[in-house]
RNA sequence: GCCGAUAUAGCUCAGCUGGUCUAGAGCGGCGGAUUCAUAACCCGCAGGUCCCUGGUUCGAGUCCAGGUAUCGGCACCA
């Protein structure tokens, strides 16, 4: 059978912020787009995954300066942790792109004399009331509510300042229209009526740079300016493929397919920077493409997850409960890589709401789902192929049914659901329907009692038949569960003698399994947890 | 303040355009059966004022109004 080109896949995290130190949220977004890049791989898409760091702005430098290092090497320190943050939660990019590369860089500037020379960046000066203590601008209103006095008690200062802008007015209209017409390039749809609602509120043009620090990529032709940090950010997306210009970039051309109009653009990021992804930025790439560059086209869909909570409370600063790397990695001891991230995936914020990481919790899900369920029936399955037929898989002669069972009916069904799950970005409803399967095989088992006819010599064909179905839709199971657990996934596959590294698209048919594979049991691929143990300990030296 | 959302079993949530909802799933809990398996799995059990009040309708978790509670977005902070 000719394999279809495969359709190219785009999946991005947003880059993180160095001034922060990896937590809970990073990590969440990170391994959500791992699971879709991952899934997406196995179901014969050509995939680039990316994320990356965002290293200028003015926390940086004041971060830096009371260090008394440059930014550089504050940017350098932090992105290592990023990059480590990546290692422990086993994502699967294949770059990560930071924002203070020359390729990135040198792409920005590009897109800055382009759209200065369109007019839609121009320079402007900006006039407002100034808090030189907080060494911020605060609005009309908001200075007529604090009666014109700052936050040390001293007056607001009218201040005045030259900045470029970029005009969003322009765009206003065409980017509310266009989020009207494209239901799915907001998501979930609370999010986008927040921002349709925003959208009905009179635009104004945004300033793009600063001239109050100098830690960022100068203005082209104006270099005391800086370029606005968000503006930078956002075109990481393309600089990363090399879209904006491969040549200034020292790149070539081997990415640009991975944003076209042939595969899904997908970025996944945090309800919080919402705003720019779903206005700032689809206005960013009209303006180019009124600028002449055409063959730039918006993204197909932005999805803003909302927040962890901890225990039912907040996160915060102040309250000093961030679930920081540390944790994470006493999760990962405790429990494994795969427990966290089948936790995070399936319980996690992906709709409008917040979720909540709670430790009873956790250990419930693990058990239930991993322990109980995946991991239980893998034993089970295995067990009886090495105890009946001494490790040689058996087969079906070659009817996959049996009663109400049709096997390949039935895991074809759910490959479909599940397949269509994720398209939908439905990442946690696609890995339940691969656990669906594997539950199923347990109560395939209760209803045939294989070991009860194992019994009788004379049912020994009869067994081999049921258990070679058994591992089969296990095999399938594995491969649906993949995304979340590949660690386990994997090994799994490797019992039962499949090559975890060579899956494919085909992998996902009835009949993978090979009668006379040798099958092992090994240990118990998730141990059951003790819902009465406390959470695991963290060690006192994480930062 | 402005705009928006949500309020359903102990917990997390499904219930689209009103009538197979005398209200469902998963988890937890309880009981039973079973032994291939990780005290696992399988089967059965949940009697919840569907937030409150009023309204529309032959008929309302499902529509409308008001109330209450909770939450989110709007602050040039990335």
């Amino acid at each position: 059978m000719p394999t279809p080109p495969a359709t190219p896949y785009y999946i991005t995290t947003p880059i993180y912020y160095v001034n922060d130190q990896p937590h809970i949220g990073h990590c969440y977004t990170t391994i959500v787009a791992d699971a879709v890049a991952r899934f997406m791989r196995l179901a014969g898409h050509d995939v680039f995954f990316l994320t990356g760091t965002d290293e200028h702005g003015q926390k940086v430098e004041k971060s830096a300066a009371s260090r008394g290092i440059t930014p550089q090497e504050l940017a350098d320190e932090n992105a290592r942790h990023f990059v480590t943050a990546l290692g422990y939660v086993g994502a699967t990019n294949d770059d990560f792109i930071r924002t203070t590369e020359p390729r990135h860089e040198k792409q920005v500037q590009r897109v800055l004399s382009t759209l200065i020379e369109s007019g839609d960046f121009y320079l402007d000066t900006f006039e407002g009331w100034y808090d030189e203590g907080q060494e911020e601008y605060v609005t009309e209103n908001q200075a007529r509510e604090r009666d014109f006095t700052a936050f040390n008690g001293k007056p607001l200062v009218k201040a005045t300042e030259e900045n470029y802008f970029f005009r969003l007015t322009k765009y206003w209209d065409r980017v509310r229209e266009w989020i009207e017409a494209h239901p799915e390039f907001v998501q979930p749809d609370a999010r986008r009526n927040e921002v349709l609602g925003r959208l009905r509120d009179e635009s104004r043009d945004v300033p793009i740079s600063r001239t109050n620090f100098t830690w960022g990529i100068p203005v082209p032709g104006n270099e005391k300016h800086v370029t606005y940090v968000w503006i930078d950010a956002l075109l990481n997306y393309m600089t990363a493929l090399g879209l904006v210009d491969a040549e200034a970039a020292d790149m070539d051309a081997s990415r640009h397919h991975y944003w076209n109009a042939s595969g899904p653009v997908v970025h996944f990021i945090g309800k919080e920077i919402l705003w720019f992804h779903a206005v700032i930025w689809p206005a960013l790439i009209m303006a180019l493409r009124d600028a002449g560059r055409t063959d730039l086209h918006l993204p197909d869909a932005v999805y803003a997850h909302s927040f962890w909570i901890r225990e039912g409370q907040k996160m915060s600063k102040t309250l000093g409960n961030f679930i920081d790397l540390a944790t994470i990695e006493a999760y990962c001891e405790n429990f494994s890589r795969d427990a966290l991230r089948w936790f995070l995936l399936t319980q996690g914020p992906l709709g409008a709401t917040d979720a909540d990481f709670s430790h009873s919790r956790f250990v419930e899900v693990y058990n239930a789902d991993l322990a109980n369920g995946f991991g239980n029936a893998a034993s089970r399955v295995t067990n009886m192929i090495v105890k009946y037929f001494d490790g040689q898989c058996p087969d079906d002669r070659g009817d996959p049914t049996n009663g109400d069972y049709n096997w390949p009916e039935i895991t074809g069904k759910m490959i479909a659901t599940a397949t269509g799950q994720m398209e939908q970005l439905d990442v946690a409803g696609a890995l339940r329907s691969g656990l669906e399967l594997s539950n199923r095989v347990d109560q395939y088992i209760n209803d045939t009692k294989p070991f009860k006819l194992a019994k009788d010599p004379d049912g020994m064909p009869e067994v081999g038949r049921i258990l070679y179905h058994c591992v089969e839709t296990l095999r399938i199971a594995a491969i649906l569960m993949l995304p979340a657990i590949p660690d386990a996934s994997q090994e799994f596959l490797t019992r039962i003698g499949i090559d975890p590294t060579s899956l494919s698209s085909s992998s996902l048919t009835w009949g993978g399994v090979q009668p006379g594979a040798a099958i092992t049991k090994g240990e118990g691929l998730f141990p059951r947890a003790d819902v009465d143990a406390p959470p695991p300990e963290v060690s006192a030296s994480g930062s």
